[in-house]
DNA sequence: AGAGTCAAACAGTTCT
DNA sequence: AGAACTGTTTGACTCT
């Protein structure tokens, strides 16, 4: 392989871009702190419809979880369980009433909605075949996964911006490498100079031309006829 | 649409 | 064993 192959990126080396911007931890603040800030009233109808996904989805991921965890199965294997139970979620979430988890909703705290095995597939598959979608996809999809449209945008909005950071990753890892093959280069040849350089003082015998006609050039060192 | 960010959920590690 | 802490993933939001 070659140098340019590797290095022709296009990217340049900023660590502003290199930077993982979800490397910021956090500690688990109490719940009733935790009041997501919501200034414009013209949005105000949308996120009440996410909102009630999300508490939609909460019943339906505890009562998905309370049973794995009355199992002796390890956190990972809770989570497979309700990834696998993700069918009944789905169904439950179309029919899901909110009267009857108000202790989970107290003092507002609000759930996160996650998406269920086979939503997630259906998801990457889509963004396999087109990582953009058309209003009308947008809508299709939605249906099909019995999601808002508007939660199948921000998932591809997502998508997008991930895998975007992932190519990032991999092109800064591949250019780091280029760098160091391409010092290492650089160390190697200039000792080579040196050692040439040596060479040269100490037996300059191959010298045959009359030394009256050779001139050297004071920058680059290297001796030329006249 | 993309960048930046927040925060819930989850996973792994350390401490008691 | 389980509480506490730390780090990661991901759904959702705002701003440009």
């Amino acid at each position: 392989m070659v140098f340019e192959d590797i290095c022709n990126t296009g990217l340049t080396l900023g660590s502003t871009a290199i930077s993982n911007p979800q490397n910021h931890s956090k500690k688990k603040p109490s719940s009733s702190s935790l009041k997501p800030n919501r200034s414009k009233i013209g949005q105000i109808g949308s996120k009440i419809d996410a909102c009630k996904v999300d508490v939609e989805s909460t019943v339906l991921y505890r009562q998905a979880s309370s049973v794995s965890l009355s199992s002796s199965h390890s956190l990972s294997s809770v989570k497979r369980e309700r990834e696998i139970s993700g069918e009944e979620v789905e169904e439950e979430r179309a029919g899901s009433k909110l009267s009857d988890d108000q202790d989970d909703q107290e003092g507002g705290a609000r759930k996160k909605l996650r998406l269920t095995k086979e939503q997630s597939v259906i998801l990457e598959d889509s963004f396999k075949e087109q990582s953009t979608l058309t209003p009308k996809q947008k809508q299709v999809l939605a249906k099909q996964l019995n999601l808002q449209p508007r939660q199948v945008e921000v998932w591809f909005q997502n998508r997008r911006a991930r895998t975007k950071l992932k190519q990032t990753e991999v092109e800064y890892e591949l250019l780091k490498k280029c760098c160091e093959t391409l010092t290492d280069e650089n160390r190697r040849l200039h000792k080579e100079i040196q050692e040439l350089k040596a060479l040269n003082v100490a037996a300059p015998f191959y010298v045959q031309i009359p030394a009256a006609t050779l001139t050297m050039c004071p920058s680059c060192e290297r001796i030329g006829g006249t």
